[in-house]
DNA sequence: TTAGGGTGTGGAACCAGTTCCAAGCTTCTT
DNA sequence: AAGAAGCTTGGAACTGGTTCCACACCCTAA
């Protein structure tokens, strides 16, 4: 038909001889065979798939019509090629032993957003130090290749090292803030994050609102940048009432659980005894009421207290937990939709992005 | 150079002319370039990266200074055409409201295991109903092109009707099989799951061994397989102890938590009482531990208690419950090297692989 | 009647790798 | 010394959609 003899052919019949048979692919239809059977030109099946210049009715109609009966499905791989896009971001989720609820919600957000819009979501995980330089970062085998992905969406604890190997291989990419460590302020990305000051600022408000004036932050580790937001938010919610801040700081690293059981202590020795507790999130918050009620002291009627994050953890508790609750699904919407905005616009000035927080009463706030 | 003027050129210049100006992609270098500037052919560099046949170590080595040079990272796309591979499976996970942390490990362990292969994984969610027939599936973006992915991994509730639709796309799959919902005996495909039966078996055992007597299985809707299974592992336990199974069941649909809470009357109000009760998993055992603590009934003082899974909760729980872990990960991993397996040698019977639970003792049951 | 504009269509050239044949050069065998 | 066999290597042909130029055709206006 074209050219000499069919290599393929060729190898078939060989690869049946030899008893080898692989048969990866059972040999699928390809656009041509398809403009043949419809007579038609290979642009006219090109045109009518990517429904995009005129085609008339009844040329388009027998066209589907064929590709039906062939059960035609264009190869994704060829298309991609001239097409310079692979429709497909990866998100990459590093430094975190699983895949945590929390970011489980926020890569379902980017994959419910992603596959509206026909663009495919990679999973990928990476381990790395903060001190590890960015030459010497192991990225996954999807970063290694080039076009495979368009984009990045990066989760987990970012340090600015792995940041720079990014811009290295030219990868754009948005990063879900709240968990950016140690970075200068003039690095410039996309970013979106949700609003630790302004969350805990409002489930400050509310414990005074409900006539709580001895109010302690549980913070833990308060040089983890979001908690130091939150307990800005805190602080400023005590000094527009012109109320004292305390602050129970984690002494040595330790989980968040664990230090919410060991400074339950420290809380309740403090004169004037403390009538609320706000913590740094829920894990803390799961911690001190787990030691509370240990100590036979009961939530809400002898303390009161508020979490941050809205985990699993907040329902199961008993009474359920009173947060801040953090909308994950949409981060990761906002995420995917930043970075088809940067895939369009390259040039673009960088954006950070800062959703709303929403309090959640449940039960355990009591009005004094 | 080759063929009449580059058209790309004359493109890029009017785009130039107009201030249009995208760029996608800054221009990449091609194999060819790469060819040209190490003065070799095109075949070479190929051999070169795919480490293939024999290129003699000095011609090797000019062609690997050369690629770091010019900063080359081949085209994914280009070359999957020919592989005919795309290395890339897909993660689906069905009828799910959210990815919950359990298939979130799974994922993880596919993940992990893949990557270590140099496989990529795509996640995907879909939603369908137990009688959508096969045609009428609204399959996600992912598999209605051709080529993207090698198989895929099924997760969530899997009814007959999906697999069905994704075998009559041809498309290679290994699914999770304990949320498998009415499959006759005789359909054959990968599965990889854990052991409800045993599981479920060891963990009465346990009890009996601890001098439990009058042991109830709360069991919830046992017309899930799964629950069936176990509550199969709990009745073989009672019977070759010569004991009396007793299955507390829903009365109506509601979610696991629900039905612990709320049939915790009918397990204390039994004659004798029991001093032990085994949940169908943890959720209800979480269920039943929250009722019993408002009831002021000490677990495992005033009632044993042991759970299946090892999810969040059962850390969670005050005293920790005892209860059957599965391991997730491990279920991913198997799921991968199934699917891998299967993609090699299409030929291949099918395979059932059910992984070993353990059981977890923590603080929920007592000595009698 | 003819020029001009718009629509519809075929197909060569293209993308960026891979594959394989042929050919050049050694080295080994007889 | 001639031929065989082995190792390298270049490059044409290939993969399978996409793009764009050229051309056919139809309709309208001068």
């Amino acid at each position: 038909m074209r050219g000499p003899v069919s290599r393929r052919s060729g190898r078939e019949a060989e690869a049946t001889r030899d008893h080898i048979v692989m048969e990866v692919v059972p040999r699928k239809t390809t656009i041509r065979e398809v403009a043949q059977a419809a007579a038609v030109g290979v642009g006219t099946i090109s045109r009518v798939l990517n429904s995009s210049s005129q085609v008339s009715r009844e040329t388009r109609e027998r066209v589907l019509e064929t590709i039906r009966r062939l059960g035609f499905r264009p190869n994704a791989q060829a298309r991609r090629i001239l097409k310079r896009r692979a429709e497909m971001v990866c998100f990459l989720l590093s430094n975190r032993d699983f895949l945590h609820p929390f970011h489980a919600r926020i890569l379902q957000g980017v994959e419910s957003y992603a596959s509206g819009l026909k663009q495919h979501v990679l999973f990928a995980a990476l381990h790395y130090s903060p001190r590890t330089p960015p030459d010497r970062i192991d990225l996954p085998p999807v970063l290694q290749e080039h076009g495979l992905i368009d984009g990045l969406i990066l989760a987990g604890t970012i340090y600015p090292n792995l940041l720079r190997k990014i811009e290295s291989i030219h990868m754009p990419f948005v990063a879900f803030s709240n968990n950016v460590v140690g970075m200068s302020d003039e690095q410039q990305f996309d970013q979106v994050g949700f609003d630790d000051f302004n969350g805990m600022l409002r489930a400050t408000r509310y414990l005074i609102g409900k006539g709580h004036r001895q109010i302690v932050f549980a913070g833990g580790d308060i040089s983890y940048p979001w908690l130091r937001r939150r307990f800005e938010g805190y602080r400023q919610g005590m000094r527009e009432n012109k109320l004292k801040a305390v602050l129970i700081a984690a002494r040595s690293p330790q989980s968040f659980v664990d230090f919410g059981q060991k400074s339950i202590g420290r809380i309740l020795s403090r004169q004037p005894r403390p009538t609320a507790a706000v913590a740094g999130n829920d894990e803390i918050a799961y911690g001190l009421w787990r030691s509370l009620r240990r100590h036979a002291i009961k939530v809400p009627d002898d303390i009161s207290l508020v979490g941050f994050d809205d985990r699993e953890e907040a329902v199961l508790m008993d009474p359920p937990l009173s947060t801040v609750r953090v909308h994950k699904e949409e981060i990761g919407e906002a995420c995917m939709k930043m970075l088809l905005e940067r895939l369009h616009h390259p040039r673009m000035t960088f954006s950070h992005r800062i959703l709303p927080t929403e309090f959640v009463i449940r039960g355990t706030v009591r009005r004094l």
